[in-house]
Formats: structure tokens, C-alpha cells, sequence
DNA sequence: TTTATCTGTAATTAATATAATTACATTATT
DNA sequence: AATAATGTAATTATATTAATTACAGATAAA
């Protein structure tokens, strides 16, 4: 699970918050990071049909959907992410390590399996009831 | 979840298969990665009282357990190591940014909730079942 | 008791993945 | 035309992880 994950998370729930156009610069101060960061995310979840952007003077991101109909399983889809991943930088195992190589495999299906009972998980939360857990005291 | 709990569980099922002192070089052959590293990981599973060592001349590593005694979890948890984290590289977000740590708080309590699933699922997985998976060819 | 061979571990270096930044093209409104 | 926004590529910085090096400590055999 990256930090894009979190990122897209916040920024729904920020555009949920306030059903209004909203500038990655309002949203990256919110969320404590850099605009083209956010605009990267935002635009992964415009591709996903989550978010419909304006772009131009007075422009900005607004939710496609209710926030009760997004759900985690499918913000992390969006961005390509999962919950459960090997996160291992080994180099390549070379191809006579038989053992290794299996051994790889193995894990990957481990990993894909576990995955999945995550992503479950996932499909049963909601911006909107995750929005209900945020106390949104910020005055911008 | 990281290399060390592959190295690690490779380690595990080849001491399975191998009842008998094996060194870290002939671990590290197998596993393909080097000894220095195996003997960091071959340590925590020592200290979890997994494996145990015989230092000196004609030393090595085997098993405590019975290789269906040693499941998943608790392989993971000598490595203090989880299937679900943030791995997020994120520097610490400024305490001004309240809805960002209220974010991250309960992005990590999702972590921990989806990471406990995981777990139980890892505690029906045994070395002993994994070995019957992986074919040993090699003939070192 | 000396030597050889193993583990234990700290310290360093290298590699990798990720986030942050910079820059600029594109778009839309005034 | 000017302004203010997104889109995105390219670069740089940072953090994490793995690999390597080095050597101390332990054990058994000669």
C-alpha cells in the first residue's frame, strides 16, 4: 500500500467534504503534500471515473460518484496498488536457482491469495463512511 | 513482506527436506543470495527458538520444530515482519496538517485490521505443507 | 594448543523503489 | 491576449532494503 493510496483516499474524502471545485494546490495543502504529486493521483482517478476534473481558470476536481458508492477496492485498483505485495528489491533469482525459483512462485501466490481476501476487506468501506471518521477542522 | 521472509521460509523447508547441520553457504547456494544475509535471518529464527545452531567446525542450522509445527505467522513474526504496511516513504506530515495525521491514523488501523486477516490465514500454513509444493532437484 | 571452519554481528556500500520537485505544454475563462 | 488551472514527462532527492565486507567468537580436530 503506497502513499498514492493515502493521497487518493484524502482527496476523496476532502472532495466529499466539500462538493464544490477544488485546486490541487487546496487539496495539497490539506493532504501535506506538492501539487503535481496530487494531480498525478487525480488523474489516475479521473481515469477511473471517480473524479471529473475542469481544467482552465477556476478549475478543479469534483466527485463523479456519492461517496457511498466508492469503495477501497476500488480507489487501490485505480492506482494500480494492492494490499499485500512481495516488496521484496531482489535482484532476479537466477535460472539455476530451481529451489528459489519455485520458492518465488510460491509466494507470489501467497501474496495474491492474501490479496485477496484484503481487497474483500476493502469493497466494504466507503469514502463516504470513512468520511464519518474524519473531524474536518480546517478552515481552507 | 520482505525477501528475508522468503529467505526465510526457503531456509525452513530446505532444513525439512535436509535433516541434518547445514551451513549458511549451502543455504545461501540454495536460496541464491549470499551467506552473510542468511545467517541475519537463520539468527531471528534462532532467537524464535525455530532453528537451532551449532557454531564452530562442521556447524550449521536445523530445525527445532517439526516442520509441521511451523506455520506462516509465526515465521513472519520472528522477522517482525507483516503482510499488509504502509510502505510508504512518506516524510512525517507537519503537525498543522490535522486532517493528514487523522488520515494516517486510520489508514494504519486499516493496515492492522487487513494485516490480522492475513494472519490467520498465514497460521494455516505450515513449512510442512509448503515442502510437499516445492520439488528439490538440485543435488548439493 | 594451534589451526581450520563455522556462526554472529556490525558497518559499509550498492541497488531499488518511492516521493518530491521542476518545468512546461495544454486548456478554459475572462 | 492574459491568467489560472490541469496533464504529464523528466529529473532529483530520499528512504528502504539487500549485498558485501570484515572480523570477533566458538568449536572441534590435528
Amino acid at each position: 500500500m503506497k502513499a498514492e493510496f493515502l493521497v487518493a483516499v484524502h482527496a476523496l474524502v476532502y472532495l466529499n467534504k466539500h462538493p464544490q471545485l477544488i485546486t490541487s494546490d487546496r487539496l495539497s495543502k490539506s493532504i501535506c503534500t506538492n501539487p503535481a504529486f496530487v494531480r498525478r493521483v487525480m488523474s489516475k482517478l479521473r481515469q477511473a471515473e471517480l473524479v471529473a476534473t475542469k481544467e482552465g481558470i477556476d478549475g478543479g476536481y469534483y466527485l463523479l460518484r456519492s461517496a457511498a458508492a466508492i469503495d477501497l477496492r476500488t480507489v487501490m485498483k485505480a492506482l494500480d496498488d494492492s494490499a499485500v505485495s512481495l516488496a521484496s528489491q531482489r535482484s532476479d533469482v537466477s535460472s539455476d536457482c530451481l529451489m528459489a525459483q519455485q520458492m518465488k512462485q510460491l509466494m507470489e501466490n501467497l501474496c495474491q491469495d492474501l490479496d485477496d481476501l484484503c481487497q474483500q476487506k476493502l469493497q466494504g468501506i466507503t469514502i463516504g463512511s470513512l468520511s464519518l471518521s474524519i473531524n474536518e477542522k480546517e478552515t481552507f
